[in-house]
DNA sequence: TGCCATTAGTTTAGGATCTAAACAATAGGC
DNA sequence: GCCTATTGTTTAGATCCTAAACTAATGGCA
C-alpha cells in the first residue's frame, strides 16, 4: 500500500513537515546570543542556566546539571564563565564542604527578569491569535509533547 | 500592581513555562546523534541538512544555506563530512560553472526515508492522544508559532 | 576508629557546530 | 573587455558539549 494515497496519512504528514519547520527555527534562534537587562550578550547556554537557577533558587551544581540535562563537567564551565561576567554567586554548603551553592546576583536577577519577560510577551502575542478554548488545547498539546519527550 | 496576582497572568506564566520546558528537551534531542537506516550515526546537523535536501532534490549549495538559515561555510563543511560518508553527492551545474548540486546517494535516500519515518510515527503518537478537533487547533498554533519565528 | 565506596565538582582533550572574513573563480551587464 | 555580484571554499576562533581522569569530602559499616 502505498502510504501517500491515504489522506490520513497525507495530514500527517503535513503536520510533521510543519513540527520540523518549528524546530529548524527552534534551532536558528538558539543559536545567537541576545541581550538581557543590561548584562550584555548571553549565550542560549548563559540564559538557559541562568533560567534553570531560578529568581530565588539556591541550588547545587548537580542538580543544575540534572535540570539541563547535561554533564557536570559542562556546569562547571558555563558557571565559570557567568561568575567571570558577575551573574552568578558560588556560596559554599553549610554542612558539606564538597558541593558549593549557586545562585543569581542582582545583576543575574535583572537578566532573569528580562528574559522572562521576553518569554510572557512572546507567548501573550500567540494568546492573542488564538480563543480561550484553542489555548487550552494547545497548552494540552505542549504537555503531552513533553511527557512523550521526557521518557 | 504585581504581575502574579491577575489570574490571567498566572496563566500566561504556566504556559511559558511549558513551552520553556518543551525548547529544553528539543535542545537535549538536537544534541545527540542518532542513527538512520544503516548509514551510521548521523550527527543533527547532518540529518537536518539531508532533510533539507529532499528525497528527489537537487539544489545548490547556496539555496541549502538559506533554507537551513546557516552560512554558506558551514554547508560546505557539513557537506564535505555528508560526501565522504557517501550519503550526498556534488555535481557540476550545466549552465554555471560556479555552482554545485547536492543530492543524496542511495545511502542518503535511504537516511531521509528513515528519518521521515521517526518522524511521522512521533507525530501519529501525538495524533493519538488528542481529538480529531484538537489536532486542527494544535496545527494551527503550529502554523502560528512558525509566522512568529520567521520575522 | 579506620577503611572504602560513593558523591561533588573540576580539569582536560577533543569533537561538533557555527560565524566572519578573506579568498578564488565565474557570470553577466554595460 | 571591465567591473561588480555571486558561488563556493578556506581558515581561525567562539561556543557548547562529552568522556574520562582526577581531587576532595562524605558517610556507612566492620
Amino acid at each position: 500500500m502505498n502510504n501517500e494515497s491515504n489522506p490520513t496519512n497525507q495530514e500527517a504528514n503535513r503536520g510533521s513537515k510543519n513540527l520540523g519547520r518549528l524546530i529548524l527555527q527552534l534551532r536558528r534562534l538558539e543559536r545567537q546570543p541576545h541581550t538581557f537587562g543590561h548584562a550584555g550578550k548571553l549565550t542560549p547556554s548563559e540564559i538557559h542556566t541562568i533560567d534553570a537557577i531560578g529568581y530565588d533558587g539556591a541550588i547545587l551544581m548537580s542538580e543544575l546539571a540534572a535540570r539541563l540535562g547535561v554533564t557536570k563537567g559542562a556546569i562547571t564551565q558555563v558557571v565559570d564563565r557567568l561568575e567571570a561576567k558577575s551573574l552568578v554567586i558560588r556560596s559554599p554548603h553549610p554542612h558539606d564542604s564538597r558541593s558549593s551553592i549557586v545562585s543569581l546576583s542582582e545583576d543575574g536577577k535583572e537578566a532573569y527578569r528580562a528574559h522572562e519577560a521576553v518569554h510572557l510577551e512572546f507567548y501573550n502575542q500567540l494568546r492573542s491569535q488564538l480563543s480561550e478554548q484553542e489555548i487550552k488545547i494547545f497548552e494540552k498539546s505542549i504537555e503531552i509533547l513533553n511527557n512523550m519527550l521526557s521518557k
